[in-house]
DNA sequence: TCAAAAGTGTTGCATCTACACCCATGG
DNA sequence: CCATGGGTGTAGATGCAACACTTTTGA
């Protein structure tokens, strides 16, 4: 990370990480250890200060890269939180202290929201806030600041936007099966789907294209692989 | 307008703040003018630098009711902008030095999108950066910095979530009739619809209520007028 | 041959679209 | 009595929800 001077001491960028994994929604988190300065483990949102020579585009790339090493991921902004009083906790301050940003002070995020294949993620990466691990959504302990009201404003968003942008396959792999898709819309919805109706449903979507593929090894008939591939213009 | 000291320099909160009149849709410019020290006049949207000690959506509605001097108006953050750049061409540069903001920094704007009923807006009130007069959203000249990119965005957000999120009885008379709805949906999201089936579909909606009064004094059959009630929890 | 998940159609109901004429008023 | 916009219904097409059995494979 850079130093200080380049930063808006006052501005930073953090990112709601999303991948599902295990039939389930997971986000992206950060364990800090407890030390000298600070006595609790705490868990986070990925994030930085915003450095000046950034855009926040850039800035939110850069985080991401530094957890993943991949680029190329869906990344968008969905809100700004900033209210005077979101760092007042003890903890959170101490954290502040110990990291050597400015304690007491105002923080203002502009946060993101990023989806990521998690068998393409290679988990070796670390970053140099601490441990990160894959978090389902309905086990996600207390984080620092407001980083759980960050977490269910993300969360609410990708439900909203899960059909009509298309932006569920940023998060499945890239072949799937039709029960694949529909146990996915389902946990992510929370709702239930009947397996003719769903079916009839994705067939008449042109950007599901039908594989020669099928899945093999399973005690029970092969399932046929599909995969997405967005409409041109 | 508070001393610098207790503003970030880099963070303005702007407001894109439309109004619906003369059957067009309007978004309320503040028109700085020329003087000894930028040469041409400017267009810009309402905005300042966050204070301290304000939350976002609270520097939004000193914004908003320093110019109309409503409180309790739809008001929503939807995007924040922040390229390095921004801040580039000399005409910005010099009205930032000449309004004694930082000159050459790079602003960072959370944007803000609010609705407001005209016939109810006192236009007597004036900016203390200069005039403010109601534009036609297709006749916006070229505004400061961004501006003219954040207009695009807003308006975009408006459209998609006009009829979702019914938000376009914020923009409306407490009293309207079907053909005024009607054209008045035709003209924000630029589609026409079929006079029978739009008022079917109206009056299958329960958030609105016929009531027992008809315009009068037009050389026609007078028409009945409709109100918008939300519906309960 | 059994277990386990994959795959497949039809029917009724609700919703959407297209379309043309009479009504109430002021001038 | 005329001009102007207000107001109304029906029929066909399309889309959505409910529902149960056969197929293919590995063990």
């Amino acid at each position: 990370m850079s130093n200080l001077e380049n930063k808006y001491t006052n501005l930073s960028v953090d990112c709601v990480i999303f991948g599902y994994r295990n039939e389930q929604l997971n986000v992206l988190l950060i364990k800090r250890k407890g030390s000298e300065n600070f006595s609790k483990e705490q868990y986070a949102l990925p994030g930085d200060l915003l450095d000046k020579k950034d855009s926040l585009d850039e800035a939110a790339e850069k985080i991401l890269f530094n957890l993943t090493h991949f680029k190329g991921i869906y990344l968008e902004q969905f809100y700004t939180f900033g209210a005077p009083r979101r760092v007042s906790n003890k903890a959170d301050r101490e954290w502040l202290k110990a990291s050597r940003k400015i304690p007491g002070e105002r923080v203002i995020t502009v946060a993101y929201f990023a989806l990521v294949k998690v068998e393409d993620y290679s988990a070796d990466y670390r970053s140099n806030d601490g441990e990160i691990s894959w978090t389902p959504i309905n086990e996600i302990p207390q984080l620092t600041f407001d980083h759980n009201q960050i977490v269910e404003k993300a969360h609410a968003y990708l439900r909203a936007n899960l059909i009509d942008k298309q932006i569920g396959f940023e998060l499945l792999p890239e072949k799937f099966t039709l029960s694949e898709l529909q146990s996915f819309y389902e946990t992510i919805l929370n709702v239930a789907y009947d397996k003719r109706n769903f079916r009839k449903n994705i067939k008449s979507q042109t950007f599901i294209k039908k594989l020669d593929e099928k899945v093999e090894g399973q005690a029970h008939r092969p399932a046929r692989l599909y995969t997405y591939e967005p409409d041109k213009q």
